[in-house]
DNA sequence: CATCAGATG
DNA sequence: TACTCATCTGATG
DNA sequence: ACGCAAAAC
DNA sequence: TACTGTTTTGCGT
């Protein structure tokens, strides 16, 4: 079966055979079953399309054909070569912070997880074929020498925030798709960028190892001014060299600029795709990973050219199933999607088909309603199988609780639809879900509403239980788009949670730390390993006490396994006005 | 995959699909791994025998067809319907051991074994899909009520030595095939029987619930004799009755006098199969199980009626594998074997041809070197995966050891090949085998030699290992003819572990006790209940303590698992000149 | 002779 | 806690 | 409106 | 020790 996928950066050439193997060697017996299902729906669907195919007539083809043609046409229309269009992916994220955070992991293969479930691996690791996703204990199998590290959802949170301050310098309406993924637009940048830009660059030596970025070992150190300090953190000495980096003018020069003050402002490298439009620039992100960058020419055959020989798996939006779908007809690339393209009409929905068409024609998906805010709010979580309905309803509570404890930080109201989630030891998932006639919101209401729907799956054996609210109610419009409630959050938080007071500053040249106010050099980028130190003090301080449903209940359910984002710090909030969350790029069948 | 097999009494009628699902969820990983490549294997040959029918010529398949039914007719000639074969099977016999010796065991599903491997299960338990040779947690998940008993085959063995002698008394010559399994020629017994004979049939009731049999609930017991006593087991008050039963002379009823007796004898249940050759019989054991027994008569025309609509699996010798072969051709039922056999010299050997037709025939399989003696002796366990060398030595010698002890009992001197045997962490097997020049008999050469092939493996990473000792050299046939040997070992054991001192009397109408010397009425089965308590007694002190690898080398290998025969107790001793082993009734392919 | 596969209880 | 053990037969090289 | 499947990070 | 958690989109009923 299809278990492993090295569709990501770091992991070509892998021995995916081996890998494979050993993951169904060590796939614990009704997860495999569970998979197989999964596989054969899949196997079920391909058959559906090779009949289709098999089976349509000649005008049914010819009318397909005609149908995409137009289609493309319409497309082709709409083609819009103008823009400078940047993805800024952060490499290995979670895995980078703590690999910066603690230099001994900076050498060796680790991930960021639990012996149940990996959030990420850092490079090293994926040469192992360990990835997000892959449950721990099987990436052990993979690499015995791997080391695992809880991971610290707010301490991500707070260095995305960082880091995406910059980019709203150079697009004030920066899509924040993650916490590590960020979208700017910078044709206006671009276009308004007269002059190169001139930084001070910071990088660390000495043995204190906790300053990123080092200076090369084989880098001629002679000519560098230096400045010689103790660190607060290890005691030991670290002397920090300075020099004078210069950037351009052009589109790629400015995103090594934007890339190089993440650099200096987190200690972390990212990766950047330049191209027409977001879709293509995700793409390209993924191009020079780790710590690299890839231009895609605003150019129609040139972006053709470069589609041809891509792996469908590569575009967003289309994943393991529709990879199937589409190889079952012989489109492995997204060139045989274009080949291919007027079959799309016999085997998908119109809106897959525009979909499918738009990506093999290098145009990005259809916009899509572009209300920022969030649409639904969730919590769930895993624990051991039960059907004991005591429980059931003991986990059910904690959930409820967490829920309504988000729902306030959010600035949510209510909603009006409620949803149950269940995942059955099986690993099927189910929903149930109601919507009274009235906006529930109360921790009572939550409670209630989805406990009936709980309580009509009596019996089943649960290993996961969810609860969601949606069609939500927000606080006034007003209030959401201001400063007021962010005021009333950052009372609670820390300085640096509150980085959006710098908004107006940015451009300065001169600023103070946000967290002790002291004045730092240069813009950002002087706050540099400032900020960073006063972040870890922080983030050391408050150790967030990986979430684990505590159910001290009865017996039986006893430990759920992944962390999750937050619980005991209060930093969620919507990215509010500035930092829009993006809601769609992926269009498919 | 074919996990799951009903081919087993007391198992019909069960939800296959379930079951299977249920074995399928909860098989580890690494052994569904095994088992794939199995099923791979079998496809394959399935593959290459449908290839071998497709492209045989005309005058191939017109060859195969004259030569199948040149040796059908050759094989007919032999056809023997002047005999009365019986074979004895006892119902769930280690299930039922520890059943008659545990009152509480005896109304709830139960199997013998540990979490790691069932040896047999009761009837009850069958029912949830629970069955010898299948994993006890995996039983588990089939049937959570389910009680594990560990085995205590010492005490099987010494049950089996009382019911064979019952026997012996038919059939001089008796071939036991296992322990609970006993092949019996009937001819001459019954054509010399010409009067019914009576037995006094005890049966128990009262409030001790030990011995066995009980009178029905539901039967009249007020004409019955009875006798009050207690029981020196339980306490409690314990009432025997007693009537007569007769069994007149055709071999059903001689059949059913023996079943009879072994009842009375040791309180457990047994079937039987009554045909012309004990390939049949052994089939006819099987279809009135349990407790039941079943005819064939002595009629080629009915025999092969009978054979019609036997599934194929239902005869000794065609397995899981051979199955799948021959479901390949079509072939289901013994029935179908008869239309298909002109396929068989495309697709089997010679041999395997011959033993398919005859078993298609009803006709016995060919026979095979009468020497009763054994052709090998071995000693293999079962360990926590392990590569560290030093662990598998440590291991390599107590098997050794314990190879070296059986070969001792067996009244073995030596043998001329000595054979390591390993089982790979991936469940695949290897053997490496050895043959010196002189012949293999102390601790010392079987340790040296087979170490020597082990060395030859490092860095596997094995979860079992063996030590077989083959081509034997036996102690002086006349001595292993003999009693002498016997009295050696006997000195060692309780009274009645020398239960062949006994031959000499067993026609007779009344006999003493073997353990306690005591006379009792009637023939074996005046001993009854006095033997058997006895032998109660006996094996309750003996209690044998599982035998498990105490590897307290270093720290990984750790637990094995279940029972192997003994160890502790010297008990072994070919069955000796009296109840001849049985060496082969199969042939296949 | 050596190795493996299949089978049985 | 975690897929047995002892034994035989037959095919293949 | 509901339930489910697919996808992303 | 044991296959996550949050959110969105789209299809079908
Ligand atoms: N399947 C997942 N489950 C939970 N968290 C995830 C998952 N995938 C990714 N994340 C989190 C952890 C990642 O560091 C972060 C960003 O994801 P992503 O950009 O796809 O990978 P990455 O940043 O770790 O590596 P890279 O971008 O270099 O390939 O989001
Ligand atoms: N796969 C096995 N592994 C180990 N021991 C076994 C295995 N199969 C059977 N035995 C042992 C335990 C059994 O009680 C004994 C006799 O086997 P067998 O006659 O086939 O079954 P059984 O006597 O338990 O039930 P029944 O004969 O009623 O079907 O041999
Ligand atoms: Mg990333
Ligand atoms: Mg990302
Ligand atoms: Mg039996
Ligand atoms: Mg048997």
């Amino acid at each position: 079966m299809l278990t492993f996928n090295d569709n990501k950066a770091g992991m070509g050439g892998l021995d995916k055979e081996k890998i494979t193997k050993v993951i169904e060697e060590n796939t614990s017996a009704s997860y495999s079953s569970f998979s197989k299902k999964q596989q054969s729906r899949i196997d079920e669907k391909v058959a559906e399309i090779k009949n289709r195919i098999e089976k349509a007539t000649r005008e049914e083809k010819q009318k397909a054909e005609n149908s995409m043609k137009n289609l493309e046409i319409k497309l082709e229309a709409s083609r819009d070569l103008s823009r400078d269009c940047v993805c800024i992916d952060m490499d290995a994220y979670f895995a980078a912070v703590e690999m910066r955070d603690d230099p001994k992991l900076r050498t060796i293969p680790m991930a960021v997880g639990s012996s149940a479930m990996l959030s990420t691996s850092n490079y090293l690791a994926r040469r192992f074929g360990v990835r997000a996703g892959m449950p721990g204990f099987i990436s052990k199998k993979l690499c015995p020498e791997l080391t695992l590290v809880p991971g610290n959802y707010p301490k991500y949170t707070k260095v995305s925030r960082q880091f995406s301050e910059i980019f709203m310098e150079y697009d004030g309406d920066v899509g924040m798709m993650s916490l590590d993924e960020a979208y700017i637009d910078l044709t206006e940048y671009v276009a308004n960028r007269t002059e190169k830009r001139i930084f001070t660059r910071h990088r660390y030596g000495g043995d204190c190892p906790c300053w990123l970025p080092r200076v090369p070992e084989d880098e001629d150190i002679e000519n560098l001014q230096f400045e010689d300090s103790e660190c607060t953190k290890c005691s030991k000495n670290r002397r920090a060299y300075f020099d004078d980096v210069e950037f351009g003018v052009g589109r790629e020069e400015v995103v090594r600029e934007m890339r190089f003050r993440v650099e200096q402002l987190t200690g972390l490298t990212c990766s950047a795709g330049i191209a027409a439009n977001f879709m293509l620039a995700k793409i390209c992100s993924d191009f020079n990973k780790p710590n690299g960058q890839f231009v895609l020419e605003n150019d129609r055959n040139v972006i053709l050219e470069f589609l041809e020989k891509l792996p469908i798996r590569k575009v967003g939006g289309i994943g393991r199933v529709s990879e199937a779908h589409l190889q079952s007809m012989d489109i492995r690339t997204v060139g045989d999607m274009l080949l291919q393209k007027a079959l799309f009409p016999l085997c998908f929905s119109p809106l897959a088909q525009e979909s499918f068409l738009r990506t093999a024609l290098g145009l990005p998906g259809r916009p899509s309603s572009s209300d920022p805010r969030r649409k639904s709010i969730s919590v769930e979580r895993t624990f051991s199988p039960t059907s004991d309905f005591q429980m059931l309803c003991d986990v059910h509570l904690e959930i409820c609780q967490m829920l309504e404890e988000d729902i306030r930080k959010a600035g949510v109201i209510g909603g009006k639809t409620i949803t149950l989630k269940l995942k059955l030891s099986s690993f099927d998932v189910l929903t149930r879900s109601l919507t009274p006639s009235d906006t529930v919101s109360s921790l009572e209401d939550i409670q209630k509403y989805s406990l009936e729907l709980l309580e009509k799956e009596k019996g089943k054996e649960i290993r996961l239980l969810g609860v969601r609210l949606s069609q939500l109610v927000f606080e006034e419009e007003k209030k959401s788009k201001t400063i007021t409630d962010f005021w009333n959050d950052a009372k609670q938080q820390k300085p640096l949670s509150s980085p959006e007071d710098a908004d107006e500053i940015i451009m300065m040249d001169t600023r103070p730390c946000p967290i002790c106010g002291a004045d730092v050099e240069n813009q950002l980028e002087i706050l540099n390993r400032h900020v960073d130190e006063c972040i870890q003090k922080m983030t050391d301080e408050e150790s967030p006490e990986l979430i684990c449903i505590s159910v001290e209940t009865k017996k039986k359910v006893e430990k759920p396994v992944v962390f999750s984002k937050k619980r005991k710090i209060q930093e969620k909030k919507p990215a509010a006005k500035k930092v829009a969350t993006i809601d769609s790029f992926w269009k498919k069948e």
